[in-house]
DNA sequence: ACCTGAACACCGTTCAAGT
DNA sequence: ACCTGAACACCGTTCAAGT
């Protein structure tokens, strides 16, 4: 018999399978807990072993970030440009809601991989491919990604709550603090809160379609 | 004689002196660089004394953001709803590029400080005087906020480089990116920023001020 | 070729000990 | 009352050694 495995147990390591099991981990620890250490025990394997396959923990998590763009919508799509960012921006709240550490990280890696350069070269189509001139694309580009990984980085903060869960986290919040006496307004938003709670994915859509309609408004009242 | 300081170089340590020079090492070196270390040994004293004034590293900061809180533009001003937005939302970013390392920071803290309640109530406080109901208060508060937090955190990916610096990144970046070539759209990005630049304070503005001016049709617009 | 153990230079934090 | 040293349980990463 030829060359045969020795340790049948365990499947060879392989980059794709690294990094595979990096997001997994982060998504299930979170961004704080995740660490090359804890990646290489739950593959089963001494965290050096993973140098062999990935370089580095920069470069892993530049790795990780562009799983995430390949799961965002794809706006190159045929319809019109409105629905199309609509629905490309609620694809990126779905995809840092279900990878919460990748908030931070989807504009902040300096050496962007395959999936990011094609999701912004799809954006960028496009709003031009739309009408848009250059400088307004630019423009367009920047206050839709700004409010977008805004509201994923405060929603991070506030959990994932449903309405109901809101309503009644904020009621209980209420109790015990005495300390906002001297803050009518955010008595207010307490106690209104505890009412009809927040419901995030509704603000994101109140938000994004305020954004893209003032933007049809500009695209319509230009040359 | 009395009572006197027997070690009498270094001033007394005190909850007020570590925080502030927790934020002046988080300047000067930034979020990844700073540690509670390393904070010892700028104040020239042993890690272990901090954990008498500061409960610890989170609880530290906690301190450091509302010490930013505190440096923000008080909406409060008698002035119209618009302009003192504006005002405030320029300082928000003004100050996160001074303390960069704030910006994840801002909307994350779970018990927010003194500053940033008072801040928060304010902003609140400053629409509702406006007119706004509070159901559209809060949707203006959200979506002020998103951009602002997430204009900031791309801001900080892309450096703080002048128009004409980042001109000069674009070109250089030009050169060897042969990989750009099956992204037309991102070709013509980088061309146009190499000729222009791009102005990160007039993005911002230009941004801000869609947002203010949507905001002041639909209050017009309202009973 | 692929993986490992020991080591290095770091973390935050606890706790008994010093003055 | 305030600070320290040694220790514990972690990090990312290097490098010589194992198979």
């Amino acid at each position: 018999m030829a060359k045969e495995r020795t340790s049948p147990a365990r499947k060879a390591l392989s980059r794709e399978r690294v990094i595979a099991a990096a997001v997994a981990l982060a998504d299930q620890t979170g961004y704080r807990e995740f660490s090359m250490r804890r990646l290489g025990a739950e593959l089963g394997v001494s965290p050096m072993a993973l140098y062999k396959h990935v370089g580095g923990r920069e470069e892993l998590l530049d790795e990780m970030v562009d799983v995430v763009f390949g799961e965002l919508e794809d706006p190159s799509a045929r319809e019109d440009w409105v629905t199309a960012m609509r629905r490309r921006g609620v694809s990126v709240r779905e995809a840092l809601r279900r990878h919460p550490w990748a908030v931070g990280l989807m504009e902040s890696r300096s050496n962007p991989g395959p999936e990011n350069l094609a999701h912004h070269n799809a954006v960028m189509g496009c709003l031009r491919e739309a009408g848009f001139s250059f400088e307004m694309a630019v423009h367009a580009y920047s206050i839709q990604d700004s409010f977008i990984y805004g509201f994923a980085l405060q929603e991070k903060t506030m959990g994932h709550e449903s309405p109901e869960e809101s309503a009644q986290a904020a009621k209980t919040r209420g109790k015990g603090s005495d300390g906002y006496n001297e803050y009518p307004y955010l008595i207010e938003v307490e106690a209104e809160l505890a009412r009809s709670g927040y419901d995030h994915a509704a603000e994101f859509e109140w938000g994004l379609s305020l954004i893209l309609e003032s933007l049809e408004r500009l695209r319509k009242n230009s040359p």
